[in-house]
DNA sequence: AAACACAACAACCGCGAACGC
DNA sequence: CGCGTTCGCGGTTGTTGTGTT
């Protein structure tokens, strides 16, 4: 069974032997890729042009950096997939020398357990409900007391969960956007220039403490401690993370790495643009599918 | 030393968008 | 505009290396 692509012709599947690689770089560096579908016979290769394609973009490519990602890298994945979800090639945008497949890995394999094990949703960035840190429990302590995964990448919490909840539902019992039992409080340590430093910070050079700095701090501060308007209206927290940012950012600074990407994305307006340029839209969604996948709220 | 469990990573698969005819 | 092909993306599976029992 051949892959759909390239259904006619006897095709190599599994690793790479060296010989193989050494065929298509040489192709390529020659030749350009062009038509991927070409690019096998081409070369002399007994592979699809989508398996081509992969194995150049995933590994052969020349700019690729290889090795383990560094605690500055690993926060910006979280920081960006906080914005954009799963969206694995727009977050490697964002990393220069890494591919959405290394990105992917590494948070299936890393990232994902280490929210997890802060009681954090890896899809939503909000905190998990009891029941589901509860059934997070066992993979968390595995996660966390992995030694490879620690000394592989550095251990450190982005920020810390406090167990005692403050209470701000109590008074709005007709409120059926009400969360119960009250969830936990996040608190931030103040982030100096240290591995917990989000990519925003990172990007505007500040201490900034604002609802933008990170959107686990936008949750952990506007749903669960400071701003209880969230509960009467859903879009109160994109108004506010919109004021809040607006009011507060400092003017934007060049962009850090230049995107020959015209597609005007969330993220490259995160870069590039002003308040003007940010995509509330699809924030909006994203915050409000993550609330109401996490809150159980049916609109 | 062997067996097992797990992490990390490479590669595949299927789908949808983009493109050309 | 419809259709076929190609490309790119995200989810998933397979493979390999390493640690543990």
């Amino acid at each position: 069974m051949g892959h759909r692509c390239c259904s006619k012709q006897k095709v190599k599947r599994g690793l790479w032997s060296p010989e193989e690689d050494d065929k298509l770089v040489k192709h390529i560096t020659t030749h350009g890729h062009g038509s991927w579908s070409s690019v096998p016979k081409l070369a002399g290769l007994q592979r699809c042009g989508k398996s081509c394609r992969l194995r150049w973009i995933n590994y052969l490519r020349p700019d690729l950096k290889r090795g383990s990602f560094t605690a500055e890298e690993e926060q910006i994945i979280i920081d960006v997939h906080r914005i954009l979800g799963n969206r694995w090639a727009q977050i490697a945008k964002h990393l220069p020398g890494r591919t959405d497949n290394e990105v992917k890995n590494f948070w299936n394999s890393c990232i994902k357990k280490k929210l997890l094990s802060q009681g954090l949703d890896p899809k939503t960035h909000n905190l998990l409900s009891s029941r589901q840190r509860a059934s997070n429990k066992l993979a968390c302590k595995y996660s966390s007391s992995s030694p490879s995964s620690q000394s592989q990448h550095g251990s450190f919490t982005v920020f810390n969960i406090t167990s005692h909840a403050k209470d701000t539902n109590n008074n709005n019992n007709n409120n059926t956007m009400m969360m119960n039992p009250p969830p936990p409080v996040v608190t931030f340590p103040h982030q100096s220039p240290n591995p917990n430093t989000t990519y925003a910070q990172n990007l505007y050079g500040s201490s900034m403490d604002t609802p933008f700095v990170s959107s686990s701090s936008c949750f952990g501060n506007m749903l669960y401690e400071s701003d209880p308007c969230i509960w009467d209206d859903a879009n109160a927290v994109v108004e506010t993370f919109e004021e809040s940012r607006v009011d507060s950012l400092p003017p934007m600074p060049q962009p850090q790495q230049q995107e020959n990407d015209d597609k005007i994305d969330m993220d490259c307006s995160l870069m590039e643009g002003g308040a003007g340029s940010f995509d509330l839209g699809l924030l909006e969604s994203t915050l409000l599918s993550a609330a109401m996948d996490d809150f159980g709220w049916n609109f």
